[in-house]
DNA sequence: AAAGGCGCTGTGAGCGTTCACAGTAGAGAA
DNA sequence: TTCTCTACTGTGAACGCTCACAGCGCCTTT
């Protein structure tokens, strides 16, 4: 009856310190001591209170910690892309997936936010001050004011890829774009491919400009020329790939090769292509960029450069966490990969 | 050069209630007024202390403010599916963003927790009890414990789709599955296809059921034998969909007409039917459902069923915030629409 | 034998809020 | 005038925790 009434749909408060401490016959202190890492704790105590946790079902309370602390155990993601990409784009389910679980190892919430319009870019950044120990940024747009803003109010803030723009010293993990399209260009010009051209990605992000910049300098070093005619931008989104590919064509109908800076472009390319009646890989090799899910459900499945997510999730959780606990800005460059499969 | 001390990088203590008191020339309490709503403030007071807010910049402190009241104003977003669906599934972006805009918008930040392995469900569990006000769950396998668990805890629940198996009373929002299979087969038997077949989606899911219950009344509605053979299951995957499909070919060759019951997974079967040789719609007509950005990167674009995500995940967070503030659990269907494209 | 050090323990204070209560002043009713 | 009621205001006491400090034995050293 009285444990009914303690454990039982009654919701009866939880337990406190308090409690522990009273059911293993010590003090406050010493519990408090065994709760953050057990120092200068008898071994006779550790036990006692370990089993009186476990007896009681106890769970330290976050807020009367954090009220103290001034920390608060938990990071946010932010997401200042527009919505749309976010919704487009499947890396972001990945290293979402990959940040969640590496926090959790370390028992860190994730919070996620998201600010597309500039009322809730606002909101978020008046919580995040004061509420959130630090900020996993997930912004490429160098217009974006975000990293600065932050950066500048002292939030340990760690950004997936290199924060354009701003020289000042923000931690990000990356990609090694740059090497990841000269293998792709590589690798098409070793299959025998002299006409290659390339869809960019929006040139005011990193990935943009160092995947464009690799397919410049491997050209050059393979002694093809650099037409700028073959050089189409785009938006990484799958309308834009097919726009893209379709002033190609216009432009260079001998085009026999293209680089596209990401999948979902590319699929909009193989569409433009099938529909102006060209044959992939046979009379134009498309590469990609990403290893998205949507390299695999392309048609032919694409040929890309695989971006290594579940590593950069990894590595941007260990740096913040770093820089949280009092350690300098870093920047970590992980290397990619060329997958083959069929569109080139 | 106070000033510059009290704002600048040096990272000062944040203002407190008390600051804000002080500056507007009233108690703790008449701030602690204006902030819960205003009410029993004077015009002068309530006009003081706004301006000494925006003065000092002050922002509650959410700990303190949790630690008395109990709440925690915040929500998880707990996701128990096993992770690769989540990567697939393109309609979890659409529903997580929708949540935590919907959020945003009553000041409460989303907590995403991944539950794939048991350890993490443990783990999520000890941290919802007690650190947060209610639970967003995405869970459709009836299997999972986790629905029941925390309901028999007594937190706040609303489950995205029906919580199959146990008849507990936990709120849930789903789309109309039965009737939009309905909508799809009832299209499919109108335009002149006599020999439908379906591909189920897992029998463990209420989507999979409802879907499948839909398929076989309206079959027999139009006057059509409900033929086993053409009952193929499926798990919602795109590979699911290709074997499927093969399987479908080989029982029933003279197919003219599958109802998908996922977008991916007709992207599955529209793959299988190409290579088998069948056009798509001249020889089979192919319906999915989801309305997912998968329907829209299929060739030919999909003919599909949509589910109302915006409008789901906006009644998700509002059947939960009722619950939080006392109401009772509830249960929300909402209608689908057929959408008309080129593969049927 | 006294002094010093070390390992362990308990205690008080305080983190920034909200809440219940008590108190004040002014308006209206008797 | 006096009383009551209402609108507003200030004050102490929590909430559950961590941290600094002081105290107490006990072992080692001089």
């Amino acid at each position: 009856m009285s444990r009914t009434e303690q454990n039982g749909a009654g919701r009866r408060r939880p337990p406190t310190i308090h409690d522990v401490a009273r059911e293993a016959g010590v003090s406050r202190g010493t519990v408090s001591r065994v709760l953050n890492g057990g120092h200068n704790v008898s071994p006779a105590a550790l036990e006692a209170v370990q089993s009186a946790i476990r007896r009681t079902g106890y769970t330290v309370n976050r807020h009367a910690r954090s009220l103290i602390t001034g920390r608060s155990d938990s990071v946010a993601f932010l997401l200042t892309e527009p919505q749309e990409r976010f919704f487009e784009d499947p890396n972001f389910n990945v290293l979402l997936r990959g940040c969640t679980a590496a926090l959790a190892a370390h028992d860190i919430p994730l919070l996620l936010m998201i600010a597309g319009t500039e009322a809730e870019r606002r909101r978020n950044m008046r919580y995040i001050a004061g509420h959130v120990d630090g900020v996993l940024l997930v912004s490429s747009h160098s217009g974006d004011p975000v990293a600065a803003q932050l950066h500048e109010a002292g939030v340990p803030l760690v950004a997936c890829g290199k924060p354009l723009g701003q020289g000042s010293r923000v931690s990000y993990v990356a990609a090694d774009d740059r090497n990841g399209a000269r293998d792709m260009v590589r690798f098409l010009h070793g299959s025998g491919r002299r006409r290659i051209a390339t869809v960019t990605g929006p040139l005011d992000t990193p990935g943009g400009v160092d995947r464009l910049a690799g397919y410049r300098e491997t050209l050059t070093e393979c002694g093809l020329p650099v037409d700028e005619a073959l050089i189409v931008p785009g938006d990484y989104s799958r309308a834009g790939g097919e726009a893209a590919a379709a002033l190609l064509l216009e432009r260079a109908p001998d085009v026999d090769a293209v680089f596209v800076a990401s999948d979902l472009m590319a699929q909009g390319v193989l569409s433009t292509l099938e529909r102006a009646g060209r044959r992939v890989p046979q009379d134009v090799a498309v590469g990609g960029f990403d290893d998205s899910p949507a390299a695999l459900s392309a048609r032919p499945e694409l040929t890309t450069v695989r971006q290594p997510w579940d590593r950069i999730s990894a590595e941007m959780v260990r740096v913040l966490l770093a820089q949280i606990g009092g350690e300098d800005p870093a920047a970590v460059i992980l290397p990619t990969e060329l997958v083959r499969r069929d569109s080139a």
